[in-house]
RNA sequence: GGCGCCAUGGUGCAACGGUUAGCACGGCAGUCUUUCAAGCUGCAGAUCCGGGUUCGAUUCCCGGUGGCGCUACCA
Protein backbone atom coordinates (compact mmCIF):
# COMPACT_ATOMS: atom_id res chain seq x y z
CA UNK A 1 0.00 0.00 0.00
CA UNK A 2 1.07 3.14 -1.12
CA UNK A 3 1.93 5.50 2.00
CA UNK A 4 -0.76 8.35 1.50
CA UNK A 5 -0.66 10.90 4.17
CA UNK A 6 -3.56 13.09 4.66
CA UNK A 7 -4.74 15.77 7.13
CA UNK A 8 -7.88 17.89 8.76
CA UNK A 9 -6.51 21.09 9.50
CA UNK A 10 -9.21 23.15 10.79
CA UNK A 11 -7.96 26.62 12.64
CA UNK A 12 -10.30 26.69 16.64
CA UNK A 13 -12.02 30.06 15.37
CA UNK A 14 -15.52 28.66 15.75
CA UNK A 15 -17.37 25.10 16.30
CA UNK A 16 -17.08 22.31 13.75
CA UNK A 17 -19.39 22.64 10.79
CA UNK A 18 -21.07 20.63 8.54
CA UNK A 19 -18.93 21.56 6.05
CA UNK A 20 -15.78 21.02 7.97
CA UNK A 21 -16.69 17.53 9.23
CA UNK A 22 -17.51 16.95 5.68
CA UNK A 23 -14.11 17.84 4.80
CA UNK A 24 -12.64 15.61 7.78
CA UNK A 25 -15.22 12.64 6.63
CA UNK A 26 -13.38 12.71 3.12
CA UNK A 27 -9.64 12.72 4.03
CA UNK A 28 -11.01 9.76 6.48
CA UNK A 29 -12.26 8.24 3.77
CA UNK A 30 -9.80 8.87 1.40
CA UNK A 31 -7.13 7.41 4.13
CA UNK A 32 -9.19 4.55 5.40
CA UNK A 33 -9.65 3.62 1.85
CA UNK A 34 -5.73 3.91 1.08
CA UNK A 35 -4.57 2.05 4.08
CA UNK A 36 -2.48 5.59 4.72
CA UNK A 37 -2.27 8.05 7.68
CA UNK A 38 -4.83 10.33 8.84
CA UNK A 39 -3.39 13.20 10.51
CA UNK A 40 -4.87 16.13 12.62
CA UNK A 41 -3.48 19.65 13.03
CA UNK A 42 -5.07 22.42 14.44
CA UNK A 43 -4.11 25.69 12.82
CA UNK A 44 -4.33 28.04 15.92
CA UNK A 45 -1.60 30.91 14.55
CA UNK A 46 -4.11 33.57 14.70
CA UNK A 47 -3.99 34.33 18.75
CA UNK A 48 -6.86 36.61 18.25
CA UNK A 49 -9.41 34.49 17.01
CA UNK A 50 -8.60 31.08 18.02
CA UNK A 51 -9.95 29.66 21.42
CA UNK A 52 -8.64 26.86 23.25
CA UNK A 53 -11.70 25.18 24.27
CA UNK A 54 -13.01 25.63 20.41
CA UNK A 55 -10.13 23.37 19.93
CA UNK A 56 -11.66 20.53 22.29
CA UNK A 57 -15.29 21.45 21.00
CA UNK A 58 -14.00 20.36 17.74
CA UNK A 59 -12.26 16.99 19.43
CA UNK A 60 -15.11 16.20 20.70
CA UNK A 61 -17.40 17.05 17.21
CA UNK A 62 -14.43 14.32 15.54
CA UNK A 63 -15.01 12.01 18.14
CA UNK A 64 -18.43 11.45 17.81
CA UNK A 65 -18.54 11.22 14.55
CA UNK A 66 -15.90 8.25 14.74
CA UNK A 67 -13.42 9.95 12.49
CA UNK A 68 -10.17 8.80 14.20
CA UNK A 69 -7.19 9.97 13.49
CA UNK A 70 -3.52 8.34 13.41
CA UNK A 71 -1.08 11.17 13.98
CA UNK A 72 -1.68 14.66 16.36
CA UNK A 73 -3.02 16.85 17.14
CA UNK A 74 -0.40 18.79 15.98
CA UNK A 75 -0.85 22.56 17.06
CA UNK A 76 0.81 25.36 14.63
CA UNK A 77 1.59 27.62 17.76
CA UNK A 78 3.62 24.77 19.12
CA UNK A 79 5.70 24.49 15.64
CA UNK A 80 6.57 28.45 15.17
CA UNK A 81 10.08 27.97 15.30
CA UNK A 82 9.86 25.59 11.99
CA UNK A 83 7.88 28.32 10.36
CA UNK A 84 10.61 31.26 11.16
CA UNK A 85 13.46 29.22 9.71
CA UNK A 86 11.64 28.38 7.10
CA UNK A 87 11.05 32.01 6.56
CA UNK A 88 14.52 32.84 7.07
CA UNK A 89 15.55 30.32 4.41
CA UNK A 90 13.05 32.31 2.11
CA UNK A 91 14.95 35.55 2.36
CA UNK A 92 18.09 34.34 2.25
CA UNK A 93 17.64 32.81 -1.02
CA UNK A 94 16.10 36.10 -1.90
CA UNK A 95 12.51 34.96 -2.29
CA UNK A 96 11.45 36.88 0.36
CA UNK A 97 11.65 40.43 1.77
CA UNK A 98 10.92 42.81 4.75
CA UNK A 99 8.20 44.93 4.03
CA UNK A 100 8.01 48.23 6.52
CA UNK A 101 4.67 49.40 5.46
CA UNK A 102 2.57 50.13 8.54
CA UNK A 103 -1.00 48.03 8.06
CA UNK A 104 -2.98 50.75 8.78
CA UNK A 105 -1.51 52.80 5.82
CA UNK A 106 -1.65 49.88 3.74
CA UNK A 107 -5.55 49.18 4.62
CA UNK A 108 -6.15 52.80 4.12
CA UNK A 109 -4.70 52.94 0.52
CA UNK A 110 -6.48 49.67 -0.08
CA UNK A 111 -9.95 50.93 0.67
CA UNK A 112 -8.72 54.02 -0.96
CA UNK A 113 -8.92 52.25 -4.38
CA UNK A 114 -11.77 50.15 -3.46
CA UNK A 115 -13.63 53.59 -3.43
CA UNK A 116 -12.21 54.41 -6.49
CA UNK A 117 -13.20 51.02 -8.06
CA UNK A 118 -9.70 50.14 -8.79
CA UNK A 119 -8.41 46.72 -8.66
CA UNK A 120 -6.16 46.94 -4.72
CA UNK A 121 -2.42 44.70 -4.77
CA UNK A 122 0.15 45.49 -3.00
CA UNK A 123 2.35 47.86 -4.76
CA UNK A 124 5.80 46.28 -4.24
CA UNK A 125 7.07 49.42 -2.10
CA UNK A 126 9.68 47.34 -0.17
CA UNK A 127 10.13 44.92 -2.31
CA UNK A 128 12.34 47.08 -4.42
CA UNK A 129 14.27 48.23 -1.07
CA UNK A 130 18.01 47.28 -1.71
CA UNK A 131 19.69 44.85 1.03
CA UNK A 132 21.61 47.58 2.85
CA UNK A 133 18.30 49.53 3.48
CA UNK A 134 16.59 46.44 4.60
CA UNK A 135 19.49 45.87 7.09
CA UNK A 136 19.72 49.22 8.31
CA UNK A 137 16.22 48.91 9.09
CA UNK A 138 15.96 45.61 10.88
CA UNK A 139 14.94 46.83 14.01
CA UNK A 140 12.18 48.51 12.72
CA UNK A 141 8.61 46.70 12.78
CA UNK A 142 8.30 44.75 8.91
CA UNK A 143 6.39 41.57 8.13
CA UNK A 144 8.16 39.17 5.82
CA UNK A 145 6.37 39.02 1.85
CA UNK A 146 6.84 36.60 -0.54
CA UNK A 147 8.44 37.75 -3.96
CA UNK A 148 6.01 36.87 -6.73
CA UNK A 149 7.69 36.09 -9.53
CA UNK A 150 6.83 38.89 -12.26
CA UNK A 151 5.62 37.33 -15.52
CA UNK A 152 3.88 34.17 -16.08
CA UNK A 153 1.42 31.99 -14.04
CA UNK A 154 1.56 29.42 -12.20
CA UNK A 155 -0.94 26.31 -12.91
CA UNK A 156 -1.92 22.74 -11.10
CA UNK A 157 -3.61 19.92 -11.54
CA UNK A 158 -6.04 19.57 -9.00
CA UNK A 159 -7.54 15.76 -8.59
CA UNK A 160 -11.12 16.85 -8.40
CA UNK A 161 -11.42 20.42 -10.49
CA UNK A 162 -8.79 19.55 -12.75
CA UNK A 163 -6.42 22.67 -14.22
CA UNK A 164 -6.12 25.65 -12.55
CA UNK A 165 -4.13 28.47 -13.65
CA UNK A 166 -3.59 32.23 -12.13
CA UNK A 167 -1.72 34.56 -13.53
CA UNK A 168 1.32 36.12 -11.13
CA UNK A 169 -0.16 39.07 -12.49
CA UNK A 170 -3.05 38.63 -9.80
CA UNK A 171 -1.20 37.48 -7.04
CA UNK A 172 0.24 39.66 -4.69
CA UNK A 173 3.29 40.06 -2.88
CA UNK A 174 1.43 37.86 -0.01
CA UNK A 175 2.93 38.10 3.48
CA UNK A 176 4.54 34.84 4.95
CA UNK A 177 5.24 35.95 8.54
CA UNK A 178 3.51 39.24 10.31
CA UNK A 179 5.31 41.64 12.45
CA UNK A 180 4.68 39.85 15.84
CA UNK A 181 6.75 36.99 13.54
CA UNK A 182 3.82 34.59 13.67
CA UNK A 183 3.39 32.99 10.35
CA UNK A 184 -0.05 33.69 7.83
CA UNK A 185 -1.89 30.23 6.61
CA UNK A 186 0.38 30.34 3.76
CA UNK A 187 3.00 29.60 5.00
CA UNK A 188 2.06 27.58 8.40
CA UNK A 189 0.29 25.22 5.87
CA UNK A 190 3.31 24.73 3.40
CA UNK A 191 5.43 24.26 6.56
CA UNK A 192 3.37 21.56 8.15
CA UNK A 193 2.51 19.90 4.96
CA UNK A 194 5.87 19.23 3.66
CA UNK A 195 7.05 18.32 7.49
CA UNK A 196 4.20 16.06 7.95
CA UNK A 197 5.14 14.65 4.76
CA UNK A 198 1.04 15.09 3.52
CA UNK A 199 0.98 13.41 -0.10
CA UNK A 200 -2.66 14.73 -0.70
CA UNK A 201 -4.42 17.98 0.28
CA UNK A 202 -7.95 17.24 0.23
CA UNK A 203 -9.72 20.20 1.53
CA UNK A 204 -12.70 22.80 0.76
CA UNK A 205 -13.16 25.21 -2.81
CA UNK A 206 -12.62 27.72 -0.90
CA UNK A 207 -8.96 27.27 -0.98
CA UNK A 208 -8.38 26.99 -4.44
CA UNK A 209 -7.84 30.41 -5.85
CA UNK A 210 -5.13 30.62 -3.15
CA UNK A 211 -3.24 27.36 -4.12
CA UNK A 212 -1.42 28.58 -6.80
CA UNK A 213 0.45 30.74 -3.82
CA UNK A 214 0.71 27.61 -1.89
CA UNK A 215 2.59 26.07 -5.19
CA UNK A 216 4.95 28.85 -5.68
CA UNK A 217 6.25 28.41 -2.54
CA UNK A 218 7.19 25.35 -2.67
CA UNK A 219 8.82 25.94 -6.01
CA UNK A 220 10.91 28.58 -3.94
CA UNK A 221 11.91 26.13 -1.30
CA UNK A 222 12.65 23.85 -4.40
CA UNK A 223 10.45 21.15 -2.65
CA UNK A 224 7.77 18.85 -4.32
CA UNK A 225 4.01 19.88 -3.93
CA UNK A 226 1.56 17.77 -2.75
CA UNK A 227 -1.57 17.01 -4.79
CA UNK A 228 -4.53 19.00 -4.46
CA UNK A 229 -8.20 17.59 -4.11
CA UNK A 230 -10.54 20.52 -3.47
CA UNK A 231 -14.02 19.70 -2.34
CA UNK A 232 -16.92 21.64 -3.16
CA UNK A 233 -18.60 23.72 -0.53
CA UNK A 234 -21.91 23.01 1.25
CA UNK A 235 -24.46 25.57 1.28
CA UNK A 236 -27.26 26.68 3.30
CA UNK A 237 -30.59 26.82 2.36
CA UNK A 238 -30.49 29.93 0.31
CA UNK A 239 -27.79 28.67 -1.50
CA UNK A 240 -25.29 31.31 0.74
CA UNK A 241 -22.80 30.07 2.66
CA UNK A 242 -23.42 27.87 5.80
CA UNK A 243 -23.71 30.12 9.17
CA UNK A 244 -25.35 30.19 12.12
CA UNK A 245 -28.55 31.83 10.63
CA UNK A 246 -28.83 28.29 9.14
CA UNK A 247 -29.83 26.56 12.57
CA UNK A 248 -27.29 24.00 13.92
CA UNK A 249 -23.61 25.52 13.79
CA UNK A 250 -21.98 22.64 15.32
CA UNK A 251 -21.92 18.82 14.13
CA UNK A 252 -22.51 18.05 17.85
CA UNK A 253 -26.16 20.05 17.79
CA UNK A 254 -26.66 16.73 15.49
CA UNK A 255 -25.36 14.64 17.94
CA UNK A 256 -27.76 16.37 20.60
CA UNK A 257 -30.81 16.55 18.54
CA UNK A 258 -30.53 12.78 17.84
CA UNK A 259 -29.09 11.51 14.94
CA UNK A 260 -26.81 8.47 14.64
CA UNK A 261 -23.08 8.84 13.35
CA UNK A 262 -23.29 6.47 11.26
CA UNK A 263 -26.23 8.23 9.23
CA UNK A 264 -24.77 11.56 9.52
CA UNK A 265 -21.56 10.31 7.85
CA UNK A 266 -23.61 8.02 5.17
CA UNK A 267 -25.71 11.81 4.61
CA UNK A 268 -22.38 13.93 5.00
CA UNK A 269 -20.48 11.46 2.08
CA UNK A 270 -23.15 11.85 -0.27
CA UNK A 271 -23.09 15.58 -0.25
CA UNK A 272 -20.29 16.21 -3.02
CA UNK A 273 -19.76 12.85 -3.72
CA UNK A 274 -21.51 9.74 -5.45
CA UNK A 275 -20.36 6.09 -5.86
CA UNK A 276 -21.34 6.00 -9.94
CA UNK A 277 -24.33 4.63 -9.49
CA UNK A 278 -27.34 5.09 -7.21
CA UNK A 279 -26.67 3.66 -4.39
CA UNK A 280 -27.50 6.05 -1.06
CA UNK A 281 -28.02 4.03 1.69
CA UNK A 282 -24.29 2.73 2.75
CA UNK A 283 -22.53 1.92 5.67
CA UNK A 284 -19.43 3.34 6.73
CA UNK A 285 -17.72 -0.03 5.54
CA UNK A 286 -19.03 0.46 2.55
CA UNK A 287 -18.46 3.80 2.18
CA UNK A 288 -14.56 3.74 2.51
CA UNK A 289 -14.63 0.53 0.10
CA UNK A 290 -16.39 2.97 -2.51
CA UNK A 291 -14.68 6.22 -1.74
CA UNK A 292 -12.68 7.86 -4.79
CA UNK A 293 -11.56 11.53 -5.70
CA UNK A 294 -12.56 10.72 -8.97
CA UNK A 295 -16.21 10.92 -7.93
CA UNK A 296 -16.40 14.53 -6.32
CA UNK A 297 -18.10 16.58 -7.69
CA UNK A 298 -17.50 20.06 -8.76
CA UNK A 299 -21.18 21.78 -7.79
CA UNK A 300 -21.41 23.14 -4.36
CA UNK A 301 -24.16 21.34 -2.18
CA UNK A 302 -27.24 22.58 -0.37
CA UNK A 303 -27.45 20.81 2.86
CA UNK A 304 -31.05 19.40 3.10
CA UNK A 305 -31.59 18.78 6.55
CA UNK A 306 -35.03 16.23 5.32
CA UNK A 307 -33.16 13.79 3.70
CA UNK A 308 -30.58 13.70 6.55
CA UNK A 309 -33.97 12.82 8.93
CA UNK A 310 -34.63 10.28 6.78
CA UNK A 311 -31.29 8.58 6.70
CA UNK A 312 -31.42 8.60 10.32
CA UNK A 313 -34.83 6.98 10.55
CA UNK A 314 -33.76 4.46 8.26
CA UNK A 315 -30.38 3.56 10.28
CA UNK A 316 -32.69 3.71 13.44
CA UNK A 317 -34.85 0.67 11.35
CA UNK A 318 -32.45 -1.32 9.94
CA UNK A 319 -29.72 -1.76 11.67
CA UNK A 320 -29.27 -4.93 13.90
CA UNK A 321 -30.84 -3.68 17.14
CA UNK A 322 -28.10 -4.28 19.20
CA UNK A 323 -26.01 -1.73 17.31
CA UNK A 324 -28.58 0.76 17.87
CA UNK A 325 -29.30 0.19 22.28
CA UNK A 326 -26.37 1.53 23.54
CA UNK A 327 -27.79 4.68 21.66
CA UNK A 328 -31.28 4.78 22.90
CA UNK A 329 -29.51 4.15 26.16
CA UNK A 330 -27.17 6.97 26.09
CA UNK A 331 -30.11 9.20 25.23
CA UNK A 332 -32.17 7.81 27.80
CA UNK A 333 -29.42 8.47 30.82
CA UNK A 334 -29.13 11.79 29.22
CA UNK A 335 -32.70 12.71 30.02
CA UNK A 336 -32.98 10.41 33.60
CA UNK A 337 -35.02 8.26 32.01
CA UNK A 338 -32.93 5.43 32.81
CA UNK A 339 -33.13 1.80 34.88
CA UNK A 340 -30.65 -0.20 35.67
CA UNK A 341 -32.10 -3.22 35.58
CA UNK A 342 -32.18 -2.51 31.68
CA UNK A 343 -28.62 -3.23 31.58
CA UNK A 344 -28.78 -5.95 33.18
CA UNK A 345 -31.97 -8.76 33.95
CA UNK A 346 -34.14 -6.37 31.80
CA UNK A 347 -32.23 -6.15 28.65
CA UNK A 348 -34.23 -8.19 26.53
CA UNK A 349 -37.48 -6.21 27.93
CA UNK A 350 -35.41 -2.77 27.18
CA UNK A 351 -34.84 -4.82 23.82
CA UNK A 352 -37.80 -5.49 22.82
CA UNK A 353 -39.59 -2.07 23.81
CA UNK A 354 -36.85 -0.62 21.40
CA UNK A 355 -37.55 -2.55 18.36
CA UNK A 356 -41.08 -1.95 19.02
CA UNK A 357 -40.49 1.49 18.62
CA UNK A 358 -37.82 1.99 15.90
CA UNK A 359 -40.43 1.82 12.98
CA UNK A 360 -41.79 4.84 13.05
CA UNK A 361 -38.94 7.09 14.89
CA UNK A 362 -36.76 9.58 13.33
CA UNK A 363 -34.34 10.91 16.16
CA UNK A 364 -32.90 8.64 18.97
CA UNK A 365 -34.72 12.11 21.18
CA UNK A 366 -38.14 10.43 19.43
CA UNK A 367 -37.30 8.04 22.56
CA UNK A 368 -37.19 10.14 25.45
CA UNK A 369 -39.67 12.84 24.33
CA UNK A 370 -42.42 10.72 22.43
CA UNK A 371 -41.97 7.13 23.45
CA UNK A 372 -41.48 8.27 27.43
CA UNK A 373 -44.11 6.76 28.67
CA UNK A 374 -42.32 3.38 27.55
CA UNK A 375 -39.60 4.38 29.86
CA UNK A 376 -41.51 6.06 32.65
CA UNK A 377 -44.98 6.99 34.36
CA UNK A 378 -44.21 9.44 34.19
CA UNK A 379 -45.65 11.50 31.37
CA UNK A 380 -48.80 13.72 30.10
CA UNK A 381 -51.69 12.87 27.29
CA UNK A 382 -50.98 14.64 24.29
CA UNK A 383 -53.58 17.68 23.69
CA UNK A 384 -54.16 16.51 19.98
CA UNK A 385 -55.17 13.02 21.02
CA UNK A 386 -56.89 13.86 23.57
CA UNK A 387 -59.21 15.37 21.66
CA UNK A 388 -59.47 13.18 19.04
CA UNK A 389 -59.83 10.07 21.15
CA UNK A 390 -61.36 11.09 24.42
CA UNK A 391 -64.51 12.65 23.27
CA UNK A 392 -66.66 9.80 22.66
CA UNK A 393 -69.34 9.76 25.32
CA UNK A 394 -69.49 6.00 25.85
CA UNK A 395 -65.73 5.89 27.31
CA UNK A 396 -66.69 6.48 30.75
CA UNK A 397 -68.73 3.45 30.50
CA UNK A 398 -66.55 1.34 28.56
CA UNK A 399 -63.43 1.95 29.56
CA UNK A 400 -63.96 0.09 33.45
CA UNK A 401 -65.12 -2.70 31.54
CA UNK A 402 -62.44 -2.68 29.40
CA UNK A 403 -59.86 -2.47 32.91
CA UNK A 404 -61.44 -5.27 34.47
CA UNK A 405 -61.43 -7.56 31.36
CA UNK A 406 -57.97 -6.70 31.53
CA UNK A 407 -57.57 -7.13 34.90
CA UNK A 408 -58.50 -10.60 34.64
CA UNK A 409 -56.88 -11.82 32.37
CA UNK A 410 -55.11 -15.51 33.18
CA UNK A 411 -52.48 -15.40 29.81
CA UNK A 412 -50.60 -11.97 29.48
CA UNK A 413 -50.44 -12.28 25.65
CA UNK A 414 -50.80 -10.24 22.55
CA UNK A 415 -53.68 -13.03 21.17
CA UNK A 416 -55.55 -12.90 24.80
CA UNK A 417 -55.21 -9.04 25.09
CA UNK A 418 -56.74 -8.31 21.27
CA UNK A 419 -59.63 -10.92 22.02
CA UNK A 420 -60.49 -8.94 25.46
CA UNK A 421 -60.50 -6.05 24.05
CA UNK A 422 -62.26 -6.68 20.95
CA UNK A 423 -64.55 -8.70 22.91
CA UNK A 424 -65.55 -5.74 25.17
CA UNK A 425 -66.04 -3.82 21.69
CA UNK A 426 -68.31 -6.43 20.14
CA UNK A 427 -70.80 -6.46 23.46
CA UNK A 428 -70.84 -2.62 23.87
CA UNK A 429 -71.50 -2.46 19.84
CA UNK A 430 -68.65 -0.22 19.52
CA UNK A 431 -65.89 -0.12 16.94
CA UNK A 432 -62.90 -2.17 18.17
CA UNK A 433 -61.05 1.41 17.60
CA UNK A 434 -62.66 3.24 19.52
CA UNK A 435 -61.47 1.34 22.52
CA UNK A 436 -58.24 0.85 20.71
CA UNK A 437 -57.56 4.83 20.10
CA UNK A 438 -58.72 5.48 23.39
CA UNK A 439 -56.16 2.84 25.30
CA UNK A 440 -53.36 4.31 22.98
CA UNK A 441 -53.80 7.72 24.92
CA UNK A 442 -54.17 6.19 28.02
CA UNK A 443 -51.36 4.02 27.96
CA UNK A 444 -48.61 6.02 26.08
CA UNK A 445 -50.13 9.52 26.10
CA UNK A 446 -49.99 9.93 22.36
CA UNK A 447 -52.32 9.40 19.84
CA UNK A 448 -49.63 8.10 17.55
CA UNK A 449 -47.53 4.87 19.00
CA UNK A 450 -46.87 1.18 18.17
CA UNK A 451 -50.14 -1.02 17.44
CA UNK A 452 -51.45 -1.58 21.08
CA UNK A 453 -51.62 -4.88 21.55
CA UNK A 454 -48.15 -5.39 21.14
CA UNK A 455 -47.72 -2.58 23.12
CA UNK A 456 -49.63 -3.69 26.35
CA UNK A 457 -47.92 -7.03 25.61
CA UNK A 458 -45.36 -4.96 26.30
CA UNK A 459 -46.00 -2.80 29.30
CA UNK A 460 -47.23 -5.51 31.42
CA UNK A 461 -50.62 -6.22 33.16
CA UNK A 462 -50.27 -4.69 36.10
CA UNK A 463 -48.89 -1.02 34.27
CA UNK A 464 -51.51 -1.48 31.53
CA UNK A 465 -54.58 -1.77 34.34
CA UNK A 466 -53.18 1.10 36.58
CA UNK A 467 -52.52 3.20 33.63
CA UNK A 468 -56.39 2.71 32.56
CA UNK A 469 -57.40 3.32 35.87
CA UNK A 470 -55.53 6.62 35.66
CA UNK A 471 -57.26 7.62 32.14
CA UNK A 472 -60.88 6.59 34.43
CA UNK A 473 -59.90 9.44 36.74
CA UNK A 474 -58.72 11.88 34.58
CA UNK A 475 -61.20 11.38 31.59
CA UNK A 476 -64.11 13.81 33.27
CA UNK A 477 -61.02 16.43 33.02
CA UNK A 478 -60.44 15.93 29.79
CA UNK A 479 -63.80 16.05 28.29
CA UNK A 480 -64.33 19.08 26.47
CA UNK A 481 -67.03 21.48 27.96
CA UNK A 482 -69.19 22.70 25.33
C1' G B 1 -14.36 45.96 -9.63
C1' G B 2 -10.49 41.99 -10.92
C1' C B 3 -9.42 36.83 -11.01
C1' G B 4 -10.91 31.68 -10.37
C1' C B 5 -14.54 27.84 -10.23
C1' C B 6 -19.36 25.92 -11.11
C1' A B 7 -24.36 25.26 -13.74
C1' U B 8 -29.38 18.18 -14.78
C1' G B 9 -36.66 18.62 -11.36
C1' G B 10 -37.42 22.38 -4.92
C1' U B 11 -32.92 19.33 -2.81
C1' G B 12 -28.80 15.47 -3.23
C1' C B 13 -26.78 12.48 -6.97
C1' A B 14 -26.68 9.16 -12.12
C1' A B 15 -26.32 9.35 -17.44
C1' C B 16 -18.47 10.65 -18.81
C1' G B 17 -21.52 12.00 -27.99
C1' G B 18 -26.70 8.02 -29.30
C1' U B 19 -31.54 6.17 -23.03
C1' U B 20 -38.92 7.57 -23.56
C1' A B 21 -32.75 11.92 -19.30
C1' G B 22 -32.30 7.36 -14.26
C1' C B 23 -32.33 7.06 -8.64
C1' A B 24 -33.29 9.13 -3.87
C1' C B 25 -35.31 13.02 -0.41
C1' G B 26 -39.38 16.22 -0.27
C1' G B 27 -44.64 17.12 -2.32
C1' C B 28 -49.36 15.01 -3.99
C1' A B 29 -52.70 10.72 -4.61
C1' G B 30 -53.98 5.63 -3.90
C1' U B 31 -53.30 1.02 -1.14
C1' C B 32 -52.67 -1.33 3.64
C1' U B 33 -54.59 -0.34 8.66
C1' U B 34 -55.86 -0.14 15.22
C1' U B 35 -53.41 5.73 15.49
C1' C B 36 -49.03 7.11 12.95
C1' A B 37 -45.12 5.57 10.36
C1' A B 38 -43.05 1.90 7.27
C1' G B 39 -44.05 -0.94 2.78
C1' C B 40 -46.23 -1.07 -2.07
C1' U B 41 -48.40 1.66 -6.47
C1' G B 42 -49.04 5.98 -9.16
C1' C B 43 -48.70 11.49 -10.33
C1' A B 44 -46.36 16.32 -10.88
C1' G B 45 -41.47 18.19 -11.54
C1' A B 46 -35.02 19.20 -14.67
C1' U B 47 -30.63 19.43 -18.82
C1' C B 48 -29.73 28.31 -17.36
C1' C B 49 -29.72 31.20 -22.37
C1' G B 50 -27.47 31.88 -27.27
C1' G B 51 -24.11 30.37 -30.81
C1' G B 52 -20.94 26.75 -32.83
C1' U B 53 -18.40 21.36 -33.63
C1' U B 54 -20.89 16.76 -35.07
C1' C B 55 -25.01 12.37 -38.69
C1' G B 56 -26.21 13.23 -33.46
C1' A B 57 -25.31 17.06 -27.93
C1' U B 58 -27.04 17.07 -20.80
C1' U B 59 -22.14 15.60 -22.39
C1' C B 60 -17.04 19.05 -26.45
C1' C B 61 -15.81 24.61 -27.74
C1' C B 62 -17.08 30.00 -27.44
C1' G B 63 -20.10 34.02 -25.57
C1' G B 64 -23.86 35.62 -22.15
C1' U B 65 -26.39 35.16 -17.54
C1' G B 66 -26.51 33.44 -12.66
C1' G B 67 -24.30 31.36 -8.22
C1' C B 68 -20.18 30.55 -5.22
C1' G B 69 -15.13 31.39 -3.92
C1' C B 70 -10.67 34.31 -3.67
C1' U B 71 -8.94 39.17 -3.78
C1' A B 72 -6.18 40.61 4.69
C1' C B 73 0.07 41.30 8.66
C1' C B 74 -8.03 35.55 8.76
C1' A B 75 -7.80 30.66 7.85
Amino acid sequence: MADFRVRFAPSPTGYLHVGGARTALFNWLFARRQGGTFILRIEDTDVDRSRPELTEAVLEALKWLELDWDEGPYFQSQRLESYRALAQQLRQSGHAYPCFCPPEELEQRRQAAEKRGKPWKYDGRCRRLSPQEAAARQDQPHALRFRVPEGGQTAFEDLVYGRVAVAHEEIEDFVLLRSDALPTYHLGVVADDLEMRITHVIRGADHLSNTPKQILLYQALERPAPLFAHVPLILGPDRTRLSKRHGATSVTAYRDDGFLPEAFRNFLALLGWSPGDDTERMPTRELIRRFSLQQVSRTNAVFDHSKLEWFNAGYLRHQPLEEILPYVEQELRRRGLWQAEWGGAGRDWFARAVDLLRPRVHLLTDFSRWARAFFTDQFDYDQAAIQKFLQHERLAELLPTLREELAGLKEWSHDEIEKAVRGVAERAGVKAALLINASRVGLTGQGVAPPLFETMELLGQATVVSRLQRLIDSLPGLIRSV
